[in-house]
RNA sequence: CGCGGGAUGGAGCAGUUCGGUAGCUCGUCGGGCUCAUAACCCGAAGGUCGUAGGUUCAAAUCCUUCUCCCGCAACCA
């Protein structure tokens, strides 16, 4: 009878534990889930994990566990961490789960059959130290691997590609002229990017790595991480297998919520995906930006600072959700900054909203000891607070549909301004102190009352921990806070009770509060400091001493350096190597300005085949240290040692 | 000349579609109030709307130049 909403996270990779960028797509579902409830929808809420691949294989190999044993273990943090923020989610999908592997087993083959998946092969773009294959385009101007740029090896190895051209004009007409993609200023982007100079057939299945959906039809190969990911918002309503049966029911989705560094999958290989099956493509795709801590992007070493446990154990779960909420804009980024969360939960939680209902409770208390009497008296300033309580609904409604949680939050809170500023128009404790007045007063405080319903009732979605403890406070009852009666003004009862209770939203000490936070961080990085010796790469192959002696390691001298233009990483020099001079191109512009390099000694590798790199040539490359933190760090030698001199 | 987005009071943002008194939140300062969580309400200061030109009676808004940021692509020999 009610009509269905399906909305869906991505399945998140568990190759490690999860931090606030995962509550942030999380929460806004939920929030938008929860919603659609109130309003009467049948909703499905589908999150889950992905949870194949070699990085999940090599994790549990560090650990010496079974990857299932490994994902487990992981899956269970996730669990619990959704358990923490409230998540209402109605499923879990998990790629490892066997009706998801069926599904997944069907959909390749079906393509296979339609002829969309075709076995091709590579002519030699394979990497013996990642095991990794790698696609023409994936590979380097100079055909290394571009993980870890060493050389690859000619090798013949089959693998299944999906064959996408045939969608691309259908792919471009969904992204410009629909309103799938929200917000739509990136398709631009993509379409120059990907589809206008050709899509190109993607690749399916790998052979390097075992811990994934075997093929059914050939078996050595597994299924790489599109076709096993993506599906996941079908399998899990059951379709091609008998799990469950809710397909029909749910799809298409209404909305797929995901972080824009995976925008371009769902934007474009998902439609291609369900293009080739022939099924209908979901409604909308939004898309976010990334939290950021202090103006930085979210990394592991903060994920320490900003570990979603410890913010919650400090503040509970609906600040946070809050501040994640009325953060989030569509397309942007949004800023996590201790300081800023902290005074938002001040200022609109503490003073804004749980000030508003202290005030008025203790009001009704103190005049009238919890119950309101119930003879009337209208006044000035009352139609205002209504009409505006009346129109709530609607304006938050908007923007629901338009999945702008931050503007319903902010749209919210304004009228929590309005009804803080109607007690001041009112001057309830003049009113209480004149016994004519009580018939006025208990007006006031109705309203006021009647707004807080209001308010809270369509907050309850986004908090919905705290929410129901200011019913209690404002003696709603639960028939009083439906979405219906959101709608409407003068639902409580004449003779309402009030409970004054404990403080909903205590105020933080902001100082206090960052100065904590802060020995919290140091804190954590001193852990973490011994910790990063766990993550030694391994030992490369053995070699003899005829192959080190290939290499010609050399003391050059840096003459002269600049950026490369039009290339973000790339520093163009010119050295002075003994013999004769040479220029090489490196990729450190992030962590060294020119003047850091010249005049100052290095070590080249000096017979190393020359390259192009965005159109300058390279005569070798310079000897750098991958530092823990992912910078590079140049080897200086003894800057004495003349230039040409060679090491071993 | 790879593609795209952006530059607005101390901070973060809206406004730019369809030119016409520059607005919001936080912060600062002053005042009010005392029901309330040192909260709340009112007021003020603070912006040549990135630069330089142009169109117009009138430009944050339209056109052009330049500078600087960001994203995508490329790129870490």
């Amino acid at each position: 009878m009610s009509k269905p909403f399906y909305i869906t996270t991505p399945i998140y990779y568990p190759s490690g534990n999860p931090h606030i960028g995962h509550c942030y797509t999380t929460v806004a579902c939920d929030s938008i889930a929860r919603y659609r409830r109130m309003q009467g929808y049948d909703v499905m809420f589908l999150t889950g994990t992905d949870e194949h691949g070699q990085k999940i294989e090599e994790k549990a190999a560090e650990k010496g566990i079974t990857p299932k044993q490994y994902v487990d273990q992981v899956v269970e943090v996730f669990k619990k961490l959704w358990k923490y923020m409230n998540i209402s989610y109605d499923r879990y999908i998990r790629t490892t789960d066997s009706y998801h592997v069926e599904t997944v087993q069907k959909i390749f083959k079906q393509l296979y059959d339609k002829g969309y998946i075709y076995k091709g092969e590579y002519s030699g773009k394979y990497c013996t130290p990642c095991e990794s294959f790698w696609t023409e385009s994936q590979l380097d101007e100079n055909g290394c691997c571009p993980e870890c740029h060493r050389e690859v090896r000619e090798a013949r190895e089959e693998a299944y590609f999906f064959k996408m051209s045939p969608f691309a004009d259908r792919i471009e007409k969904l992204l410009t002229e629909t309103d799938y993609l929200q917000p739509k200023t990136r398709a631009v982007e993509l379409v120059n990017n990907f589809i206008r100079p050709g899509l190109e057939d993607l690749c399916v299945s790998r052979t390097s790595f075992k811990w994934g959906i075997p093929v059914t039809f050939d078996e050595k190969h597994v299924v790489y991480v599109w076709i096993d990911a993506l599906s996941n918002y079908i399998s899990a309503l059951g379709y091609l297998n008998d799990s469950y049966s809710d397909y029909d029911k749910f799809w298409p989705a209404d909305v797929h919520m995901v972080a824009k560094d995976i925008m371009r999958f769902h934007a474009i290989i998902w439609p291609a995906m369900l293009m080739a099956l022939e099924l209908p493509l979901p409604k909308h795709l939004a898309v976010h930006g990334w939290i950021t801590f202090n103006g930085q992007k979210m990394s592991k070493s903060l994920g320490n600072v900003v570990d979603p446990f410890v913010l919650g154990e400090r503040y509970g779960c609906d600040p946070i959700r809050y501040h994640i909420l009325r953060e989030m804009a569509l397309g942007a980024d949004s800023s996590f900054s201790n300081e800023i969360m902290i005074n938002r939960i001040n200022s609109d939680l503490a003073n804004g909203l749980g000030n508003l209902v202290s005030r008025t409770v203790a009001m009704a208390d103190k005049y009238f000891g919890s119950v309101l009497p119930t003879e009337r008296e209208a006044g000035e300033f009352d139609d205002e607070l209504i009409g505006e309580a009346l129109a709530l609904r609607a304006k938050v409604d908007a923007c629901m549909d338009e999945t702008r949680l931050n503007n319903a939050l902010a749209e919210i809170f304004t009228l929590v301004s309005r009804a803080n500023k109607y007690i001041d128009e009112t001057a309830p404790w003049v009113l209480g102190k004149d016994p004519d007045k009580k018939a006025r007063l208990a007006s006031v405080l109705y309203n006021l009352l009647e707004t807080i319903r209001i308010i809270s009732t369509l907050l309850c979605p986004f908090m919905p921990s705290t929410m129901p403890l200011v019913w209690e406070q404002i003696g709603a009852a639960e028939a009083d806070v439906t979405y219906e009666n959101a709608g409407k003004f003068g639902v409580l009862p004449e003779n309402v009770t009030v409970h004054k209770g404990n403080i909903i939203f205590p105020r933080i000490d902001v100082e206090k509060e960052i100065d904590e936070l802060n020995a919290i961080i140091a804190g954590s990085k001193e852990k973490s400091e011994p910790e990063q010796q766990a993550e030694v790469q391994p030992l490369a192959e053995e070699i003899g001493i005829e192959d080190f002696a290939k290499v010609d390691l050399r003391v050059a001298k840096v003459l002269s350096c600049e950026k490369v233009k039009k290339a973000k990483k790339l520093l163009c020099m010119q050295l002075d190597d003994g013999l004769g001079g040479r220029q090489i191109v490196s990729g450190i512009a992030q962590w060294y300005s020119p003047e850091d390099l010249i005049g100052k000694k290095i070590v080249i590798v000096a017979n190393l085949k020359p390259a192009v790199l965005c159109g300058v040539e390279s005569q070798g490359m310079l000897c750098a240290a991958d530092a823990p933190d992912g910078s590079a760090s140049v080897i200086f030698p003894d800057q004495s040692l003349p230039c040409g001199t060679k090491l071993r």
